[in-house]
DNA sequence: GTGAGCCAGTGGTCCTACCACTTCACCGGC
DNA sequence: GCCGGTGAAGTGGTAGGACCACTGGCTCAC
């Protein structure tokens, strides 16, 4: 229940770097900077910046755990690839106006892990997700929104679905989806809906009925979509 | 045609703030740090770890970009969201042996975002996705590859799909896609293939036949994946 | 009790020095 | 002429110190 007075200044001065990283995108584009090329030596380009090595070197690093350049010592600085340079995904999901987007994305990923759980479980998969319905299923005895065994359930399903990169992918996603199912639960009657879409996607993975699984997982999302959307207002900020 | 001699020494020495980022992970892990939590100061860190602060804060940059921690101006460094701390996509995909969870990756992005191109594409769109198969029919005719318009194919049905969400995802796996690209357009008569299953995924999308546009997208995906899984050594590392 | 002001703690940035690795031109031996 | 060694210059890697800017709690005057 905070109080949005989002007018006045939410301040937020950005840290160094983090310009930088804009400034080197910008960089990239301007110069038409293509794939493999050498990017000026660090000494020069903080010079040219106005900022010092330390700060230049904060900016690189990101730019390098991202993928997009790679430092060689001794050797330079070389740009990997240019597509997206300053779009991190961390950034993007701030934005508001993301929320359809998420959502959506959130179905073609859990859908599919989903499907892929009830291929590939195993006995102990199966276990993990009963634990987490135990622990919702309490929880909401206790008048408790039982959040804690609702995010719980989907890492199992994760788990289960053996598939390293989309688990990650969609770890990436997890703090927007978090919001959403927070909100989501405090709607009357969501937790026990929840738990029961739970059961139904538990039985259909334990039964190893992939595409059912897919189908009940799909059911439940859009049903919390649906409550999320209900909540969302439209974006102030509109982009391409 | 490069030589393969990946068994010797590769060496590529880890940068010290790489090391940092990982003995961070460790130490919310062994000291159980909750979300919210606030780190020891950063010149108690860079002291404990031996390191110089400079070194300690390319790392936390790095954390603070990939959303892990929050550092705030005068009060401190603190924890957004402990799960997989240390665990970057674009290290995870360095590692051999994750080619079937990349191409599995890539079907469930790129089949989901042919469908809803299909549903949201524009004129424009469709003009973007035309003027790339023309460049790589162009190419092949030259006695080429094809492999600019194969890759730009694809991105214009990303484009077309007009979900940045998942566009920015599959754009965090396109190294990854492009290597086998390359190596799957080498195969004979590959190129040709290629283009007839593009033109079959254009029609469908320009007709707005959102499964059909899923499913040639599908089958195209499938024969490729094919090639890059015939040629795939399984990983000499396992790991769970 | 309350408010203003101070101050210690902590991150933000800069600077400089020096180390480690790469590259390449130069030079000698073959 | 060719090969290989060698050294210097260029470039990233790290350390450490100095000082600025912000935060939050404490103190003290009122």
């Amino acid at each position: 229940m905070t109080i949005d007075s989002s007018a006045l200044r939410p301040v937020d001065r950005s840290r160094l770097y983090e310009d930088l990283v804009d400034r080197l995108g910008e960089f990239v584009i301007r110069t038409n900077l293509a794939p493999g090329a050498r990017f000026p030596p660090e000494r020069e380009l903080a010079s040219r910046l106005g900022v010092s090595r330390s700060s230049l070197r904060q900016a690189l690093a990101v730019l390098e755990a991202q993928g997009f350049i790679e430092v060689r010592h001794g050797g330079g600085v070389f740009l990997r690839r240019s597509r997206g340079f300053g779009g991190v995904l961390h950034k993007l999901l701030e934005r508001r106006g993301r929320l359809p987007e998420v959502l959506e994305a959130r179905e073609t990923l859990e859908v599919r892990l989903a499907e892929l759980a009830a291929v590939r479980r195993t006995r102990a998969d199966v276990d993990a997700m009963r634990a987490a319905l135990r622990e919702m299923s309490a929880d909401i005895a206790a008048g408790g929104l039982g959040v804690d065994g609702d995010a719980a359930f989907p890492h199992a399903v994760h788990q289960a679905a053996k598939n390293k990169v989309l688990e990650h992918v969609i770890d990436g996603l997890a703090e927007a989806i978090h919001e959403t199912r927070v909100e989501s639960l405090s709607e009357p009657d969501r937790p026990v809906h929840s738990l029961t879409a739970h059961r139904k996607i538990l039985a259909e993975v334990e039964a190893k009925h992939s595409a059912a699984a897919a189908d009940a997982m799909r059911d439940h999302l859009r049903e919390v979509a649906d409550v999320a959307l209900l909540r969302w207002e439209p974006p102030v900020d509109a982009d391409s």
